[in-house]
DNA sequence: TCCTTATATACCTATATGCGTATATAAGGA
DNA sequence: TCCTTATATACGCATATAGGTATATAAGGA
């Protein structure tokens, strides 16, 4: 399988669009995105392993964190990322994960010890 | 499952890429696409019921042959497939296929009868 | 009507994939 | 060093998916 259909294969899942247009808006670490997200730590670990092993995203270990980020480099990710944030509205889930995400330091878990 | 990451799925599949793109050439019915693929016709049949019942493609049937075609109506749709048309090198494979179906009629079956 | 041809689809199998539980690994701090 | 915390990953299971063989279905023709 080349690297456009392994593009469009990971695409083909709502969690991972959802944990993309979130990284769109901000960088997030894995707990972050959990929290916001409501979903459990293995599943959403998984998911950005997937993503970044084909470099959509990339990451960057900051102590005990690690936070995920677009990558920029490659324009036809990037272009197909900015068609789906054109289609949104296909995506209700995302209005929360949104709304949950606008203050995602409220999820990051040392903010709160 | 929303549409969008239907399609997306649709799209990460090889075989429904190559129908794809000679689609994007050329209406072809079934026994065509197989003779040009050189793939069995329940395999060729399957993909395109995928297609066409996320109404990607479109057919028409014509006496006893089945012609299909991409279907027009939706700006998505096309605008990914240009973008995948632009990146045919990642498809060593439909290289071959292109020109195989260069003269698709060779395999209309009833045009050898 | 029956036979032929084009195509769809049923059934089965092997493999892939998402997700949960449990645990390993990496980093920080006492 | 040991404990705690953040995260990755192993393992197992249920479901999805691609593709092959066989057959059903649709259309044409004698």
């Amino acid at each position: 399988m080349n690297e456009l259909t392994k593009f469009y294969k990971l695409l083909s899942d709502e969690t991972r669009i959802r944990i993309l247009m979130l990284l769109k808006r901000h960088k997030l670490c894995v707990c972050e995105l959990c929290g916001i997200m409501e979903e459990t730590q293995p599943k959403i670990s998984k998911h950005l392993a997937k993503l970044r092993d084909l470099e959509i995203i990339k990451d960057e270990r900051q102590e005990q964190y690690i936070f995920y980020s677009l990558n920029t480099d490659n324009p036809l990710y990037l272009l197909t990322l900015n068609i789906i944030y054109d289609k949104l509205d296909q995506f209700p889930i995302l209005k929360k994960d949104f709304e949950r995400g606008k203050f995602p330091e409220k999820f990051f878990i040392s903010a709160k010890s």
